[in-house]
DNA sequence: TCGGAACATCTTGTCAACAATCTCGTTGAT
DNA sequence: ATCAACGAGATTGTTGACAAGATGTTCCGA
């Protein structure tokens, strides 16, 4: 860390720390982005970070408005459960091509992340499992070979950081998501694509539902 | 137009300015899109054209390669058929809200349209219906209340411009199609969201063949 | 005490010049 | 004739300074 991180290397980097933040709590959301700060705490010049954020604002993290500036934008609940719609449309769709074109190794990985997502909720290993849930989404697509679809779930899911830490506390999801979580490899690894799509739809449907009944309980996020 | 142009008007302006070039086959993809060229043509600065590229590289329309500048980028048939699987899988999910939830006056709007593309195909007015195709999918999406749905349509149909009026070009085509939105018309009006989404699928599909077949028939697009 | 006008400060937007890199035509050797 | 090395010109990347707008503070009058 001797130099300074210019140009593009310095805008993937701030972009990819702001994420990270975002991810972790640091930031939270409507808090403001002054670009100054940002250089200096990151060490680069101020028009890589400036780059940074239309980057970040492209995919609907940060908010610019201008002569004022950047701040992290507010997902309302409502958006979270489009957003969560969108994805299962695109998901299905991937589903659907999985279950007809998935390679053997790719059927053989997904039956492995079953067996060992059952393995994770029976010994209580939460982080485990969510990495095995990431592993899992991004395996359907993978095999479904949609490179676009795959672009557009990246976008959809910058956003929804915050969300999704949200859900993953709730106590018993785990366990009541697993069931989902294997009919989807059910389907895929037995090449049903209907199944697959179905078995997408209602796993999304679910996530739904939850978004909604978090949001009764918990307070609105503040702006 | 006595004066330049300059920073986010001139960002906007430079940005819309290459869209329509693309559409009305000025660009070709392939193409270099030098800064200082853009910016003199346009009236502009250097820096209004750089963040108008910047713009267009985050909808997939140009591609930017460091250090040697901006293109328009080749798509091809494989990723046009993707792009429209897509599009399917997104106004499947507008379509069946649409049926669910269109006001009386939406209904009205599309009812009068279909009229309109009935009359439209019988006198050959293509442009006329081509226009009426844009404003039924434009509707079908705002009735569905699908605003996240709605952005990422946006940005899938970018790239798609070169594609859309070769196939626009087809003799026959309009006639083709036409039964398929008088579908969509009648299931969204009728509220059966089932329907509509079939409906959709069934259009959707029939484009990505139509796709295909034009692939075989046209050469190879340069890059 | 409250409202608001004038001011100071902070922050973003813009530009022009400079630096770094790439492209392409030329030259010279084999 | 072919190829590689070279160099001039073209093009993008980066920086620092300045301009313009927004925000917050102070101070005065009612």
């Amino acid at each position: 860390m001797t130099d300074k991180l210019t140009g593009a290397a310095g805008r993937a980097y701030v972009a990819d720390a702001i994420r990270q933040a975002l991810r972790s709590g640091d930031l939270v959301p409507g808090q403001r982005l002054v670009e100054l700060d940002l250089a200096e705490a990151y060490g680069t010049t101020r028009g890589a970070v400036r780059e940074a954020l239309q980057d970040l604002a492209a995919e609907d993290i940060v908010e610019i408005v201008p002569r004022r500036g950047a701040r992290i934008r507010a997902v309302s609940v409502e958006e979270a459960v489009q957003i969560t719609e969108c994805r299962s449309a695109l998901e299905q769709l991937c589903a659907r091509k999985a279950a007809g074109r998935a390679s053997e190794e790719q059927r053989a990985e997904l039956r492995r992340i079953g067996a060992d997502m059952r393995q994770a909720v029976a010994d209580g290993a939460w982080d485990a499992y969510s990495a095995l849930n990431q592993r899992l989404h991004e395996l359907v697509i993978e095999a479904g070979g949609q490179e676009v679809a795959r672009r557009q779930l990246e976008r959809l899911n910058g956003p929804m950081v915050r969300f999704q830490f949200r859900l993953a506390l709730r106590p018993g999801r785990p366990a009541q998501s697993l069931p989902q979580h294997l009919a989807i490899i059910d389907a895929v690894t037995g090449a049903d694509p209907e199944a697959a799509a179905r078995a997408v739809a209602a796993h999304l449907d679910d996530v739904v539902e939850q978004l909604r009944v978090s949001a009764e309980r918990t307070p609105a996020p503040r702006v």
